[in-house]
DNA sequence: CAAAACCGACTGGCTAGTCAGTATTGAGCC
DNA sequence: GGCTCAATACTGACTAGCCAGTCGGTTTTG
């Protein structure tokens, strides 16, 4: 007996978010795919069901280690909240950096509301991890806020923002501390 | 001779901004295009080349929109430049409100790096007019930030950001001020 | 040696774009 | 105003080609 390989599964992940990162969904060829993989077509239909699960998983994975990567750095920290912070957005900007094409795809919601709406439970999930950083400054009382869930929806879009158009000529050190300038500078604002 | 008809073709770019924005396009039939818009398949092909430019024509559609408007409004107005940020944040918010289709769209580049590029010369030009707005703040004394590029690019994300996902429950006010209290705490705050 | 992974040539369904025919318009004229 | 007649807008049945997903055969491995 074979048993499904891990790694394979993996290649065959990372041929794809390499191609859908740099094609639109519909000119990213399942043949390609398998290509880049080193793997044949039918392989592919062995690990995904089929061509839009494979993107999702993309995604899914993406969101995964960024949230785990997270949970690990902030699970000891018994500091601050805005050291929590600072922290916390260094992940998301490190995991971007050192995964441009999922980073772009898990910004993006190819299939528009109709994937939004799929996508946003595991969205909702960084989300919230940074939601309840921001409470538990409240809490302490060094940060001041009217709508916390709104507020922790702009940190990933402002590492998407930095990170998706123009040339991205900043450092990993440069956008989080340019970010945390501005998340802070409006945390610690009185209300 | 007829005469091609303006409003014609701005009947397909309506139907085509619902479309696009509820599925994803490789989804979108330009047969539904057309009967939405209630004209012939191939009139379609009379006022746009093809498929690609019809998506990409309503995306630029929607930045010369919101454009156009922050001009409009921004052109007279001699006031600080914090003013001038609100008010320019207000159009984006309310062009986000009244065409949801259309701004999702904007926000998205469906096909990854390729249409990245291709838009990003309008998405440019208007990210340059926050920028301009941030430099007219800096220079007033009134504002500090290292990096005014990276900052009004962050602008249209906020609204992105809110907008995008979740149920949206805000106002237009709540979202601008909420967007403003957060620039601006980062803008005022010293160097 | 069997069970399951793997392969890639094949195909059926689907749709972007075409085109031959029809409808509509404006211009020039009375 | 109304008639004629190009010129061009408009139409939608049709087609060519593309590609997701299949499947019979092959290889691997426990």
């Amino acid at each position: 007996m074979q048993i499904l390989d891990e790694r394979k599964r993996r290649s065959i992940l990372d041929a794809a978010s390499a191609l859908f990162a740099t094609r639109p969904y519909h000119k990213v060829l399942l043949t390609d795919v398998a290509a880049e993989a080193g793997v044949g077509k039918g392989t592919v239909y062995i690990y995904f069901k089929d061509k839009d699960d494979l993107y999702r998983s993309v995604v899914r994975t993406g969101f995964h280690d960024i949230i785990d990567s997270i949970r690990q750095q902030t699970a000891n920290s018994a500091g601050p909240a805005s050291a929590t912070l600072r922290d916390a957005i260094g992940q998301v900007v490190r995991y971007a950096y050192g995964n441009p094409d999922i980073f772009r795809l898990m910004r993006e919601s190819h299939t528009a509301a109709e994937d939004t709406k799929r996508c946003s439970a595991i969205r909702q999930e960084l989300a919230a991890i940074f939601q309840s950083i921001i409470e538990a400054g409240i809490e302490e009382g060094i940060f001041h806020d009217p709508h916390p869930d709104l507020t922790a929806r702009f940190i990933p879009g402002f590492v998407r923002s930095a990170f998706i158009y123009g040339d991205n000529t900043f450092s990993v050190e440069e956008l989080q501390s340019h970010i945390l300038r501005y998340i802070l500078a409006g945390l610690q604002q009185p209300a």
